[in-house]
DNA sequence: AGCTCGACCTGCACGC
DNA sequence: TGCGTGCAGGTCGAGC
């Protein structure tokens, strides 16, 4: 499910019930999520207080007065949910899939649901966090000031696949997904199948590399702004739903007129790399 | 080293 | 109604 703007959208909503807060209790219900929890899991975050919530990519980061981090990672299902207030019935009765559950001294209790369990929470030391395997290889954040068209036709310059397998990947930038990939190249004009190569350059590839990048941080931005994107599982921590999917100009739109100023093609979908790709043949070259 | 593809799971929409 | 098929916001790791 969850790509940059709706990760981002759980974090927002996670603040106030867990920044600053401390555990007081965890419990699992389930353990086998992509990965193990982690041992003495709930042992190791009780008592402890959450001194920042942050996103690197798809992945959020808990900073532990322990001097742990925690990772959790949304997978493809995964959601938060947050319940406020001291009603808690003394035997809490919990749905399908809620896998964790953490009480914080907030008063807010927040569930982690997730039913395909292709999400993960991780504990490492922070000092490591950085030099962690699944942090280390990570791209550019594409809303940081640093991530522009030259970097990203730097990234690019040396691989053989195309624009949507580039996009994908998180080396080369952090963050985007399959909605996400297809809504960027519609609004840049680029194809999917472009190869991703062809942004580094002077001249006409250097205008594909500025499109390009500007659209990605415009897409975000914009989506974020929304609250993401929900489609079947993504919900705000607070249970609202996200909005952007009414403004998808290609994704799951096949068959239906391309949007974009003065084009009057048709949205197709095709197979890359095993996942669908949305994009308008006319106006994407 | 870079790339493709299968695997990991559950649920839902579809056609017969 | 029931059952089989295909598809879904991700990504790791085996095997070219």
């Amino acid at each position: 499910m969850p790509e940059l703007p709706e990760v981002e959208t759980v974090r927002r909503g996670l603040l106030p019930a867990m920044q600053g807060a401390r555990f007081v209790s965890v419990s699992a219900h389930r353990e086998d999520l992509r990965w193990p929890l982690p041992h003495q899991f709930a042992a190791r975050l009780e008592g402890m207080t959450v001194e920042a919530l942050t996103r690197r990519g798809k992945y959020l980061l808990a900073d532990l007065s322990s001097g742990d981090t925690l990772i959790m990672h949304l997978g493809m299902s995964g959601s938060f949910h947050i319940r406020n207030g001291s009603a808690a019935p003394a035997r809490e009765r919990h749905g399908a899939h809620d896998h964790v559950v953490f009480v914080m001294s907030s008063g807010a209790t927040v569930t982690f649901n997730d039913p395909r369990r292709f999400g993960f929470m991780l504990l490492i030391p922070r000092v490591e966090l950085l030099t962690h395997k699944l942090m280390r290889a990570i791209g550019p954040e594409p809303l940081d000031g640093r991530f522009d068209g030259a970097a990203l036709a730097r990234a690019c310059a040396r691989t053989a696949v195309s624009l949507k397998a580039a996009l994908s990947n998180q080396k080369i930038v952090a963050g985007l997904g399959n909605i996400y990939v297809c809504e960027a190249l519609n609004r840049a004009r680029l194809s999917p199948r472009r190869k991703a190569s062809t942004l580094n350059g002077h001249g006409a590839a250097k205008k594909r590399a500025n499109a390009l990048a500007n659209a990605i941080k415009t897409v975000l931005t914009d989506a974020i702004e929304a609250g993401g994107s929900s489609l079947r599982d993504h919900r705000r921590p607070d249970g609202e739903l996200g909005l952007f999917q009414h403004r998808f100009r290609v994704y799951d739109r096949a068959g239906e007129a391309c949007t974009n100023r003065g084009c009057t093609g048709t949205i197709r979908r095709i197979v890359q790399n095993g996942r669908s790709t949305f994009f308008c043949p006319v106006c994407q070259r």
